[in-house]
RNA sequence: GCGCCUAUAGCUCAGUCGGAUUAGAGCACCGGCCUCCGGAGCCGGGAGCGCAGGUUCGAGUCCUGCUAGGCGCACCA
């Protein structure tokens, strides 16, 4: 019964934060929309056709579910209905006659209309179409495709697995979320940072050398007990025949001595395993930080200091507690036990206050979802520190289950009764793992179906997304074959793009028309599996348009304009693998 | 018992800030499409918002209650 942990509180930063993009979009054409709307609203207001309230109103722009009703619509007009008291349409009807006019100067919005109950429809004409293109292939990723006003330094922790064991699935799944997170985060303007809290003090270390004695011991032939409480996985019986070689013979001294020492060695090996496996798995960390660091130095005391300045702590039998129920918690919690050794919660909060003291200033942690009774005391003591509340997050990865014929497997190769995150990458490799991920939301549980994950096959989204890229590179190689030139990002212009009118053309301009915005709206809402979903839906279009569009015929200028929507699909179905962490092939 | 999360098609899941007479994919099932650039592809076909109220111009989305499942409720980490 392997059940991994992924998902999510996430869904804050409803903020008002404005971005610019780095190309024209559909995200920036409805930055320009809500401008005409505002200019509309202000002239309307200002010569009294509408009350100064319909200035308050808020309202949305968003690109309609049909397509029919064109490029973005509003509805404005809905939210004045009330306060304007005024049917909707009537007001929609003075809107459009003044947005139409602000229109003419517009390159891009060609038509506007009055739909439904009171929207009012925009749509984009051809040289939208074609500056989206150019956009694109003319575009740097290294620059971003889009840049927020209100940058962040955020810093992600994630994975952070007790130095006890191997690394089991739900971190695999962390690792891919917070990987992204971070490069989300900073493709948009943000800076930010990716940590991993090594968990290497408190009694799980006597724990693990304890454990390892026991597999020294009886490595040596001797009859000796596995403590009941150690980790029982065959792992620490390869590691004790792997101390034996190293270090020789077991040293001497006082057994608490004994499993300290014993549980370092185990841990620092287990570490660089679990580095190197995550390197193997394309995740990175800018830092590693120790829980034996913290609790070394000043942080923890100064934590109890500033709680007894503000007043938030208090002893009671022999214990020193927090009292986190000033701030929601249910129950107050013990930073200091009554033996004087230190609760988790205290050097956690000290670990915290550091991540800000280096200057961060958002805090966004992946946890499990064996961890969710957890948030809520971590942020009191933040609040009791002084910290603003929401300047700390905790997304919940949730469970993820492994699926084979139908039925969960639960049992390692090793014989364990948890399958690790090795086992799996060796199962079914990083794209898979890492797109399987990332295709669902955090905060759902996840059955990961390592049949259909292993399978090369139309079956599998993860290769259908990598076909359409590998498929434009063969029609690209084939273009040179030819003796066809493949124009340049800078060898196009309105004019040389004006043959792409065909339906499955202009579908898939206007879907690669939400390229940054789709990584604005991921990266906002902490959400990549919006981006797996994206990409899967731009290669669907490209095949579309792909079965009904020869790119490579007798029209040369048509050829050309086609081998550019070739190159630009290319490009966002590689950029938005790239952030996946998932690799875009040229031949499969 | 208290708290949090979840409930959408046979299965696995999307559904953004409450929006548009038809709530979307994939898998599975059925039927079509290769003289031609990669058929690992395309086109077409059925069925669904756990239950009951409420809020409003408008609810899968927000509120209340109920039902079912998961997780959490340590002087563990």
């Amino acid at each position: 019964m392997l059940r991994l942990p992924v998902s999510s509180t996430g869904r804050r930063g409803a903020t008002l934060t404005r971005y610019s993009y780095g190309t024209i979009c559909h995200a920036e054409l409805a930055v320009r929309v809500r401008g005409m709307i505002d200019e509309a609203l202000h002239a309307l207001t200002g010569d009294g056709t509408l009350p100064r309230a319909a200035l308050e109103m808020g309202y949305t722009v968003e690109k309609p579910k049909d397509p029919a009703h064109g490029d973005l619509a509003t509805n404005i007009a809905l939210t004045l209905a009330k306060p304007c008291s005024r049917p909707p349409r009537d007001i929609a009807g003075v809107l459009a006659e003044r947005l139409s006019a602000l229109a003419e100067d517009d390159d891009y919005i060609e038509e506007i209309e009055i739909a439904g109950p009171g929207f009012i429809n925009f749509r984009a004409g051809d040289n939208y179409l074609a500056d989206v293109l150019m956009g694109i292939t003319r575009g740097f990723s290294g620059d971003g495709w889009a840049r927020t006003d209100n940058p962040r330094k955020v810093l992600v922790e994630f994975v952070s697995a007790n130095p006890t064991g191997p690394m089991l699935v739900v971190n695999a799944r962390a690792a891919a979320l917070g990987d992204v997170y971070c490069r989300l985060l900073n493709m948009t303007g943000h800076w930010a940072a990716s940590e991993y809290y090594v968990n290497d003090a408190g009694g799980q270390i006597l724990t693990l050398g304890r454990s390892l004695e026991a597999r020294i011991r009886q490595a040596r032939g001797e009859e000796f007990p596995f403590p009941g409480d150690g980790y029982p996985g065959d792992y620490l019986v390869d590691l004790a025949s792997i101390y034996i070689e190293e270090m020789g013979d077991l040293p001497s001294p006082g057994e608490e001595d004994l499993w300290t020492h014993l549980g370092d060695w185990a841990a620092v090996k287990i570490l660089a395993e679990q580095r190197r496996l995550l390197g193997l798995y394309g995740v990175e960390f800018d830092s590693w930080y120790h829980e034996s660091a913290v609790r070394e130095g000043a942080g923890p005391e100064q934590v109890i200091e500033i709680l007894r300045d503000r007043g938030y702590l208090y002893e009671s039998e022999e214990a020193l507690w927090l009292r986190s129920t000033a701030f929601g918690d249910d129950k107050d919690r013990v930073l200091v036990k009554s033996d004087g050794s230190y609760t988790y919660l205290l050097p956690d909060l000290a670990y915290h206050m550091d991540k800000f003291d280096r200057g961060f200033d958002r805090l966004i942690n992946i946890w499990g979802p064996d961890h969710h009774g957890y948030i809520a005391r971590m942020r009191a003591g933040l609040s009791a520190l002084g910290y603003p509340e929401d300047n700390f997050e905790v997304v919940i990865s949730q469970w993820v289950r492994l699926m084979s014929g139908g039925h969960e497997v639960s049992m390692s190769k090793r014989g364990g009764t948890y399958v690790t995150m090795e086992e799996l990458l060796e199962e079914v490799g990083r794209d898979a793992a890492r797109f399987f991920f990332l295709m669902r939301s955090a905060s759902s549980p996840l059955d990961f179906d390592l049949d259909l994950a292993k399978e090369q096959s139309n079956e599998n989204p993860v290769y259908y997304a990598q076909y359409a890229h590998a498929r434009i590179s063969g029609i690209l190689s084939g273009a040179a074959e030819r003796g066809v030139e493949v124009p340049g990002p800078g060898d196009m212009d309105r004019q040389s793009l004006a043959p792409l009118g065909h339906a499955t053309e202009r579908a898939l301009i206007r879907r690669l028309a939400d390229f940054p915005g789709e990584i604005v709206g991921a990266a906002q809402s902490l959400e990549p599996h919006r981006l797996a979903a994206y990409v899967l839906d731009v290669a669907a279009h490209f095949h579309s348009f792909y079965t009904e569009c020869r790119v490579l015929g007798d029209d040369a200028r048509l050829t050309r304009a086609r081998l550019h929507l070739c190159r630009a699909s290319a490009r966002v179905i590689a950029e938005i693998l790239g952030i996946l962490g998932v690799t875009a092939p040229s031949q499969m």
